[in-house]
DNA sequence: CTGAAACGTGCATTATCGTGCATAAACGAA
DNA sequence: TTCGTTTATGCACGATAATGCACGTTTCAG
C-alpha cells in the first residue's frame, strides 16, 4: 500500500470517526506505530489534523458533528474507550456478537480488528457503515457483517424489524444502559432501544452491559429486564461501588477497567 | 503495445481502483519499471495523476468532482447525473419510495432534499448512510428512511433478509438494470442483486429502471424479469435508440435525458 | 510517585527513483 | 537503398524514500 493511500485513508476515518488511534491504525493497516506516527506527524504539519498523545483529532471547527474542544471531549473519550476496549477483549475470536445501538457501543468497533473471523450482527446504522468502511480498508476481509433492518432513528439505530431479530442467534450480545441497578434493573430512557435490548436479551447466551459510570445504580424511563439477567457488566472504577455490590450479589460479573 | 494505449489503461486504472504501483504496472505490461515511471512522469506532467512514491494517485478532488481530463470518465459522470436527475424527477412528494443498490441509484440521493416528506426504503447500506446524514443536517426532519436488513456485501448491498422485503410496499421502486433487452428481459450481473430486484418487483405497482446506455439493449448473466415488467426506463439519448423502440412495443415508458 | 504505554530518534535494510548510456525500431531525406 | 534522426525501451548504478527495530525519554492514569 502507498503512503499517501495510507494517510488518505487515516484522514478518511478521521472525518468519519473524529478521532484516530495509533496503535488502531497501526493494527488495521499492518505497519509498525511508529510509520504511523510519521503519517501523522506529517498530515498534523500539513495542517490537515492535530496530534494528541495516542493517536490524532481533527482540529477544531474542522469536524462535521461540531465537536467540542480537546479536553472537554478527552476526559469522556477515554472513559468511552476504556470501556469499549474491555468490551472488546470480551468478544472471543471466531464468534457472533450482536452490537446494540449508542456511543458506547459504537466505541468498540476500532477495536475490532483484533480479532479473527468474527460476524457482527447490529441494528446500528452508524455501526453498520463504520464496520463497512473498516472490511474496505484491511486488505483481508475478516468479518462477516450482519444488518438488522428497521426504520432509522435520530440516534442512528434501526428499530421495528422484531421479525428479522427472531430469526438471528448470538454468542454475546453487547448493549448500553440508560441504567443500571440490582433493585430497579436494566432501564433504558429511549422506548425503542429498550425495546430492542428486551429482544435481544433472547437470542444470546451472554449478554454484556456497557454502562457509563453515572448510568450504575440509576434508572431511566422503561424498564427493560431484571438486574440479574445480566450476565457482564462493564464500566470503570469511577463508578459508585454501593450498587456495583447489590448486582454482584444478583450474579451479575462485574469488569470495572 | 503502444505507449500510449498503455498510458490510457493505466489512466483507466487509476479511475477505477484510485491508486497505481509502478511494480504491479511494470508486471501486467511487461516492462521495465523505468518505462511506467516515464509514463507516469509524462501523465503527471498532463496534470492527470499525481506521482508519489511506489506509483500514482489521482489528485485531490479529482475523483470526488469528476473534474477528470480522461473524457470518457467526465462523460460517464456526467451521464450518471443526468440520469439520476431525471429519477428524482419522477419521484412525486408524499410517496414511498425504494431505492436499490449501485452507483446510479446511490447518484439520486443527493437529488432528493428537493422533495417533502418522502419515505425512502433501502437495503443499501451507503444510501441509507447518506440519507441518514442529510437529515440531521436538514433541520426539519422531511424523510422517514427504512433500512432492509440482511448481510452486508462489497456493493454495500445488503441481502438475503427476503422476509423483511414481503412486509414492506412501496409507491415507486428505483433500480440498476444489469442488462434490459426487449427480448432477454431484465438481467444482471450478480447473483444477490438479481435475486433482491426479482423480490422488488411484487412490492410496488410502478417499477423504474435506470439503465447506463452501453447496458441498453444488453443482458447481463443472470435473467431477473421479462422486460414487461419494467413500467419506466430511464437512460441517456446516447443510448442506442432500436433496442428502445422494442422495448416501447412491450409497453415500457421511455425517457431520456 | 510509579509503572505502563506512547513518543522521538538514530541506524540499518529494503524498495524505489532518476539519470546516463546503449540498443533497436521507425521515419524521412538524400 | 542508405544514412542520420527521432522515439521507445532496457540496463546499471548512485541517490533517495519508506519502513522497522532498538533504546532512551516523555506522558499519563492510578
Amino acid at each position: 500500500m502507498l503512503k499517501s493511500e495510507r494517510q488518505n485513508r487515516i484522514m478518511q476515518q478521521l472525518h468519519t470517526t473524529g478521532s484516530v488511534y495509533v496503535a488502531e491504525l497501526a493494527r488495521t493497516f499492518q505497519v509498525d506505530a511508529v510509520t504511523i506516527r510519521r503519517d501523522l506527524a506529517e498530515l498534523e504539519k500539513a495542517g490537515q489534523l492535530q496530534r494528541v498523545h495516542g493517536g490524532a483529532m481533527l482540529r477544531a471547527g474542522q469536524t462535521a458533528e461540531g465537536f467540542s474542544t480537546l479536553p472537554e471531549i478527552a476526559q469522556k473519550q477515554q472513559i468511552e474507550r476504556r470501556i469499549a476496549e474491555a468490551a472488546a477483549r470480551s468478544i472471543p475470536d471466531n464468534s457472533v456478537v450482536f452490537l446494540g445501538t449508542g456511543a458506547l457501543t459504537r466505541a468498540v468497533t476500532p477495536f475490532l480488528n483484533k480479532h479473527t473471523h468474527l460476524t457482527i450482527i447490529t441494528n446500528a446504522l452508524d455501526i453498520a457503515w463504520y464496520v463497512a468502511q473498516q472490511a474496505k480498508l484491511a486488505q483481508p476481509i475478516i468479518h462477516t457483517l450482519h444488518l438488522i433492518g428497521g426504520q432509522a432513528a435520530p440516534d442512528y439505530g434501526l428499530y421495528g424489524d422484531d421479525e428479522a431479530l427472531r430469526r438471528v442467534r448470538a454468542d454475546l450480545v453487547i448493549f448500553e444502559a440508560g441504567g443500571l441497578d440490582a433493585e430497579r434493573g436494566l432501564t433504558h430512557d429511549n422506548r425503542d432501544c429498550a425495546h430492542m435490548t428486551r429482544a435481544l436479551l433472547g437470542i444470546s447466551s451472554q449478554t454484556v452491559a456497557l454502562v457509563a459510570p453515572e448510568r450504575v445504580g440509576r434508572a431511566g424511563a422503561i424498564f427493560v429486564a431484571p438486574a440479574s439477567e445480566i450476565d457482564v457488566l462493564i464500566s470503570v472504577h469511577e463508578a459508585p461501588t454501593p450498587p456495583l455490590w447489590d448486582l454482584s450479589e444478583l450474579g451479575v460479573r462485574i469488569i470495572l477497567t
